[in-house]
DNA sequence: TGTACATCAGTGAACGCGCGTTCACTGATGTAC
DNA sequence: TGTACATCAGTGAACGCGCGTTCACTGATGTAC
């Protein structure tokens, strides 16, 4: 609720204003509850000045779609942080653990960033990128890249892989957040993890 | 568009008629597209004539979810008709074949079904089961049976592996049809299926 | 076999809601002279 | 340093839309006698 009252006519940065307001509004409810009048609202100003800087609510939802990717780039390479840079297994464990991590702490972001009409080039595109300047996708091509050179995965496996170690901690998260195991509780939400981690290693 | 005209008074079977309607809407649009005005519509009946039946929207809703996760069921279950009983190996992989081209099919339904407010015990429930009164869950289940009878599969990787399974296949199914894989042209499709499977095996 | 009547599936009309978007406007700001 | 003016960010009012849902109703059906 970033309704401060202007004192001057202008707005200041309404663009930014309503892109923040945007990304609050898919972290309480996901990519649908991005509502341009609730932005405007929340901005303090009438709602049709929002087309000053959006073309409509599509364009407000795909930069808010892109941000929330950056927050999940930053959230993986968190966790990546504390970890020594010649432990290519931590690394490439670190990526998953984080992916889930934003995914349980937020939902409605994630499926925001899933949400847009965002093809391969768009995944890869800067504004989606974390502090490193890597999206997600590049996150986990480093860290595959890195078992590689550590000896821990063959080379023949190597091309393609990013889209299988994707999909497997993409379903986890999709499965935990919206799907049927939305009610396990935390522990074995853990213990799934680790598994499903184990078990992507041991297949690569 | 089956809004046939009605000689009588009485419809028949309005219920099946919605809940048909509701399934063909979600099948053009996913769950978003379920809307009861538009049922009734092509149901050749006024709106609030859907009350008699359902108790709201979300009703209709949920039961055109617990009708696509059947449909699932059966596309699984045709995928592996053909294939010998003590083939281990061929049926489990059958049921991520039947289950991304299900997703691929049928989008919409395929993201009706995991829509709704549904924890384990509704994924069990027997309505979402296909001919032959399985759940998707549960032909998994029996599978990695079969691949443990065969001796394919080490023991100890058993408990919990259906969670493990399903979500590597399901976050590779919603990459397809909603996410940045979305425009992954058919043969890249089958060679990544393909190689999601291979690497399942090998890490089980 | 015929008539009275209860049932309840579907009707007709209306409600309030919030949305995205368009229009002509106004008035604060900063630049040119 | 001061004044005229162009710019354009935000205003005010309104639009049409389709939705889910509620109300009191009507009239076909089937049952009881």
């Amino acid at each position: 609720m970033a309704s401060a009252k202007r004192d001057t006519y202008r707005h200041g940065d309404l663009r930014q204003a309503l892109l923040d307001a945007g990304i609050e509004l898919a972290r309480e409810g996901g990519p649908d509850a991005v509502v341009l009048r609730e932005a405007t609202r929340r901005a303090g100003v009438v709602p049709n000045a929002a087309y000053r800087h959006f073309a409509g609510r599509d364009a407000l939802l795909h930069a808010v779609s892109l941000a929330a990717m950056a927050e999940l780039a930053r959230t993986m390479e968190a966790e990546q942080a504390p970890l020594p840079h010649d432990d290519a297994r931590a690394r490439f464990r670190a990526l998953g653990t984080g992916y889930l991590r934003f995914a349980r702490a937020q939902p409605g972001l994630f499926r925001a960033a899933f949400y847009v009409p965002q093809d391969m080039a768009e995944a890869e595109a800067a504004v989606s990128a974390g502090s490193g300047g890597l999206t997600p996708f590049q996150l986990l091509g480093a860290a595959l890249d890195g078992l590689l050179t550590a000896g821990l995965m063959p080379g023949e496996r190597r091309p393609g892989a990013e889209f299988l170690v994707w999909a497997a901690m993409h379903g986890m998260a999709v499965l935990l957040i919206d799907g049927p195991l939305r009610a396990l509780p935390p522990p074995q939400v853990e213990d799934a993890t680790r598994l499903l981690i184990d078990m992507i290693e041991r297949g690569l």
